[in-house]
DNA sequence: GTCTATACACAGATAGAC
DNA sequence: GTCTATCTGTGTATAGAC
C-alpha cells in the first residue's frame, strides 16, 4: 500500500469517526510514522486530502454499484446488497458515512469540498432511484410518489439512523429503522 | 440579554452551521465585539460552552413540548406542532438540529458534551414515543411496531433529511420527506 | 466584567538538504 | 519521497490590572 493511499485511509477513518474539522497533518503522522511534511507533499493543503478522500470514497462506492449490477438482476436482491454497506458502518459503533459526517460541517468545508460531497449524494440518490424504479417496474414497492423522491426518503431515514445510533447504547437501534423502513416501503412480506 | 447569553446564541449558530470543532473563541470574540479572555470568563474552558449551549437547547426544548401540550390535546395537531421546528430549521438553509451536528463529530467530543447529546435524544425520543401512543390510543397510526421504535424511526429521518437537504439546492428536499413520513405512518390522509 | 499581556502548544504550510 | 528547519498565525487558556 503507498503511502498516499495510507494517508487517505487514516484521513477517511477520522472523517467518519470524528468529522473533517478534528483532525490535523500531525493526527496522521503519528499514525503512520512520517512527518507532517511528508504528507504536504502527498496532499499540498489540506482540503486536497479532504476532496482526495471523498473522490476515493465515490469512486469505490461505484465499483460497489458495479459489482451489485453484476451480481444479479433481482431488485429485492439488489437492494439487499445496496443496505450492506450501512450495516457494516453501524456494526462499528464509531463510523458513520463520511459524506454524513461532512455534511455536519457542510458551510465551514471548502468549497471545493463541498461540491465533492453534492456530487457524492448525487451519485448515490441515482443508483437508489435507480434501483428504486426497478422495485416499481416489479411490482415489489407500493407508492404514488416518485422513485426519486422514495431514495431521498430511504436514503434519509438510512443517513439518519446511522447518525443517531451512533450516540445509543442499543445495538438495535440501527437494525430496527430498517426493519420498518422495509415495512413501510411494503417490502416486508418478502424480505426478511 | 447578556454577554453569557450572546455568547450562548452565537456559539449554538456556529455548531448548528459548522460543527463544534470549526469555530474559536476568537471568532465569538469577533462577532460580539468582547476579547476572548472575557469570554472565558463566562466559560472558563470551551467544553463548558459546548454542554451550556447544549442543556439550553435542551431546555428551550423542553419548554416547546409544554407549550404544545397546553395548546392541545388533539394527537395529530400536537404532531403538526412537533415537526415546526424541523421545518424552520429546514428554511434557514444553512442550519441543521445542534445535536445531529455534534453527533456528526461525536467521536472527537468531550465526555462532558457527549453525556449532554445523548441526554438531549433521549428526552426528545420520550416525548415522540408519547406522541406516538396518543396518536396509537385513537387510532390514527396504522402500525404493529412498539411506540418507541416508531418515535426512533420518525427522528431518524428528520434528522437525516435536514442534513442532506441543507446540502442540496432544491428547497422542496425536506418538505417532500415530511410528506412521505406522513403518508407512511398512514397520517396523509388526515394531515396536509 | 472586561481589558492587556502573555504563555505555550498546535495549525497549516513552505524551503531546501538528503 | 522523506527529512530538518522554519514561518506565521491560531487555539485554548491564565494572570493580573482596571
Amino acid at each position: 500500500m503507498s503511502t498516499a493511499k495510507e494517508i487517505l485511509a487514516i484521513a477517511q477513518n477520522f472523517i467518519q469517526t470524528s468529522g473533517y474539522n478534528s483532525f490535523s497533518y500531525k493526527d496522521i503522522s503519528e499514525k503512520l510514522g512520517i512527518k507532517t511534511s511528508s504528507i504536504h507533499y502527498h496532499f499540498p493543503k489540506k482540503a486536497d486530502l479532504g476532496c482526495a478522500v471523498i473522490r476515493q470514497y465515490t469512486e469505490s462506492y461505484d465499483s460497489f454499484r458495479q459489482s451489485v449490477n453484476e451480481s444479479t438482476c433481482d431488485p429485492l436482491e439488489r437492494f439487499e446488497q445496496y443496505l450492506q454497506p450501512y450495516l457494516e458502518t453501524d456494526k462499528t459503533q464509531t463510523k458513520i458515512c463520511l459524506c454524513a459526517a461532512l455534511s455536519g460541517e457542510f458551510i465551514s468545508l471548502p468549497e471545493s469540498m463541498q461540491h465533492e460531497v453534492i456530487n457524492f449524494f448525487n451519485f448515490h440518490e441515482d443508483w437508489l432511484t435507480e434501483l428504486v424504479d426497478q422495485l416499481k417496474q416489479a411490482n415489489l414497492i407500493q407508492t404514488e410518489d416518485s422513485s426519486n423522491v422514495i431514495a431521498q426518503y430511504i436514503s434519509s431515514t438510512l443517513q439518519g439512523a446511522l447518525l443517531i445510533a451512533r450516540s445509543k447504547k442499543e445495538s438495535v437501534y440501527f437494525k430496527n429503522i430498517v426493519r420498518m423502513l422495509k415495512h413501510n416501503l411494503s417490502l416486508n412480506t418478502v424480505l426478511s
